[in-house]
DNA sequence: ATATAAAGTTAGACGAGACTAACAAAATTA
DNA sequence: TAATTTTGTTAGTCTCGTCTAACTTTATAT
């Protein structure tokens, strides 16, 4: 039985691994907020375990094993994020910081209530796909707002950052997952973009949010 | 911010004080299943913290801010129980070891918003009180079973053990929080209690089942 | 190619929370 | 009262997960 130090280890190595599957100790340092000296000396821990494979001064990755054990943590978050929100009226700025803690309840029973509950949803209230029992799950690829041209029209399909402030920021401008949104102009200069949806004609979204906005092509 | 063990050596200390208001640190020792010598180091440390008051080889009482610390930890407990049962279907013998858990999560909305959801319930699943925000409660004073005499009609008010066996055999005999009973006959040897209620006529409960009944005279 | 900077490791320490072995105090029994 | 048992404390050790200081390896810049 992994401890809770475990997991967010093991969460935060797939998170940072999504793209190439490597992940540096620095960059795991900076994202767990725990000195680098630390990370290394778990990083051995985490191998001796079969979690992740590790070579000195080469970057970390997860074994399958490790990856089915994260996945299994992020399945029991997310899957608490849409139990909030759906069955207890919090918004979906409210619900990370407490899944933060739930997902590490140890009864499948209590996480298999929910999904059942919830009618075995397959997205989480911020758009990210809830891993089944085995800890598999389809990584739609979204683009990134950011990414597309001037005059297309798409919608909200997930935002890659959870954290309450950026959340609020969007509900102050009444965007959901699922608005349709048209890009009107694009700066080039800062990549600002000016995209109009529902009551809002012309709203102006900076590069950092739009990098943070996934969309799909209507 | 106390820890996930600080807690719970909290609501040890309140519930095996709960009437002389003294805690021996060899009951807490066997209750909470750690050895002694830890139990006594824990002790000077919750001391240091103004929990508890303790001297040296005398027992241990909780501070009025210990006891109002652990009942916040059991009105968690007993909203989560309660939730548990009343919105997501378990029995009342699932509920004790998942809410453990979920007892130490840190987030008085979320406690706050079952409480709401749940109607502001005075009482959770297995009968015992749940206090409010301030840590106060009442503790109606049932009678066990045990202590009623022949001829008695009671209900059925609370149980004093919620472990999954227990409920379990209640269960077996369908035996529910508001079953009336009528004590028929009392062995004087052993204590043994001959009771009938609904569509059992004729049921026995051994001494050790009946100081767990709390029952009210009706 | 060398110097510098960044990333990673080693060594040693610490607090929390557990343990065992040995001893001391208090309670019980004879 | 004296012996014995039970309860409680002291002292020392251990693992987990963290830290800082110092050092090494790898990457980057001159
Ligand atoms: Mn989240
Ligand atoms: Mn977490
Ligand atoms: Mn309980
Ligand atoms: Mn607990």
């Amino acid at each position: 039985m992994n401890s809770l130090t475990v997991e967010n280890y093991l969460k935060a190595l797939l998170h940072l691994g999504h793209e190439s599957g490597e992940v540096n100790v620095n960059d795991l340092s900076k994202h767990l907020d725990i000195k680098m000296p630390t990370v290394t000396s778990m990083m051995k821990k985490l191998a001796e375990k079969d979690l992740v494979h590790y070579e000195s001064y080469k970057p970390v990755r997860l074994t399958d094993y490790g990856k089915k054990e994260a996945a299994l943590i992020i399945r029991k978050h997310r899957l608490t994020e849409m139990f909030l929100v759906e069955k207890m009226d919090f918004g979906w700025e409210e619900v990370h910081d407490i899944a933060e803690q739930i997902e590490h309840v140890k009864s499948p029973l209590f996480f298999n209530k929910m999904e059942e509950l919830l009618g075995h949803p397959k997205l989480d209230p911020h758009g990210s796909p809830i891993p089944d029992r085995d800890g598999n799950f389809s990584l739609k690829s979204y683009n990134p707002l950011s990414t597309i041209a001037k005059g297309m029209i798409v919608h909200l399909a997930a935002v890659t950052n959870s954290s309450q402030e950026f959340l609020k920021f969007l509900n102050s401008r009444d965007l959901a997952l699922g608005t349709l949104l048209k890009i009107e102009n694009i700066e080039e200069f800062d990549g600002t973009m000016l995209v109009s949806y529902e009551n809002h004609p012309n709203e102006t979204f900076s590069k950092l949010v739009c990098d943070r906005l996934l969309v799909e092509v209507v």
